[in-house]
DNA sequence: GTCTATAATGGGATAGAC
DNA sequence: GTCTATCCCATTATAGAC
């Protein structure tokens, strides 16, 4: 049961390409910290593309629940309030991971297009959602403005000093993104 | 007066930049487009560093010039949205620049960290000016949450099938801005 | 100012022994 | 499962002719 170093390996890479970003991150430096030579990082996983994938897979899970929370809802003021603070908790318990797609989404694309799609199409369908049914442009533009203000959950942390609880940045940042749509 | 090459390069780059990304654009690539070798580019410009300090350069001073706006105010509410429509227009007018460093984050702060401080730098005093005096976390969070707002501007052409004139975007978002900070 | 040629480095990935 | 050794490739950058 050595799941152990596959695990390792994900942990540790998770950290570096959150931090230093996808490119700037290599495979020497990952097997360096896990303890392991490049060529056995190999063993374990066939590619840094597929490394790559194996480490993104909770986060589209948790936005895929989202979007398919919100298919089933009506579009009521309650029900948008529901889901963008779905969305925020999914951020929140992924912060790491999210922050991969802040600090290197060109590098992922060049690396795996088709993770970034992906992400890129749930964002479009969460948005869609936002803007509720016939939007005006205002009111799409409106419903990518509150997701951008989500977005804040993992920037704050460059630019605040103090630290800052979830429970704040739930209460606050859902507040604000309802009132970025003007609800 | 040869500025024009120099001009030209400026130009290929930044488009490259700010689509593929920093780190995935090589200097063959800039070359070859520009139609000159990799070699003479460094005729050019000294460095890849060096030639991302010449474009960044007008996205820093139009930061600056809104800085020192911002600091010559009192903080009541109609600056405040004079504020934020200052850095709006300012994303406006420069926005493939400010795609760089959205796109490719890391790569920027690889080649060039003083310039990548340089602009959180400027982020902070701008939203510590936004927070206005003596400031609760909330207060923080909300302006960071309107300055992500108007980031909008750039991620809505990812997002949205039409296009949106840029009189509707300065209006939408500098109202939605406003409403991330409940003002 | 622009070229050809090449150095120097570091990356992802594979072969094959143990 | 992990290792050593190596391949192959692209990149930034420089040297020197024209």
């Amino acid at each position: 049961m050595d799941g152990d170093t596959r695990d390792k390996i994900r942990e540790v890479a998770l950290e570096l390409f959150s931090t230093r970003g996808f490119d700037q991150t290599s495979l020497r430096e990952i097997a360096e910290r896990v303890g392991l030579t490049k060529a056995s990082l190999y063993y374990h996983y066939s590619s840094k593309q597929a490394l790559l994938s194996a480490i993104v897979a909770p986060l589209v899970d948790g936005w895929q629940e989202v979007l398919d929370f919100a298919s089933n809802q009506p579009h009521t003021p309650a029900a948008v309030r529901d889901v963008l603070a779905r969305i925020l908790d999914v951020m929140l318990d992924n912060r790491s991971l999210v922050g991969i797609f802040m600090r290197d989404p060109a590098g992922v694309v060049a690396a795996a297009e088709s993770i970034w799609q992906d992400m890129i199409d749930m964002g479009n369908q969460l948005a869609t959602w936002l803007a509720g049914p016939a939007p005006t442009t205002a009111e799409q533009l409106r419903a990518i403005a509150a997701m951008e203000v989500l977005g804040a959950a993992l920037s704050a942390s460059a630019y605040l000093k103090e630290e800052v609880s979830d429970e704040e940045m739930r209460e606050v940042l859902l507040d604000s993104a309802l009132g970025a749509m003007r609800l």
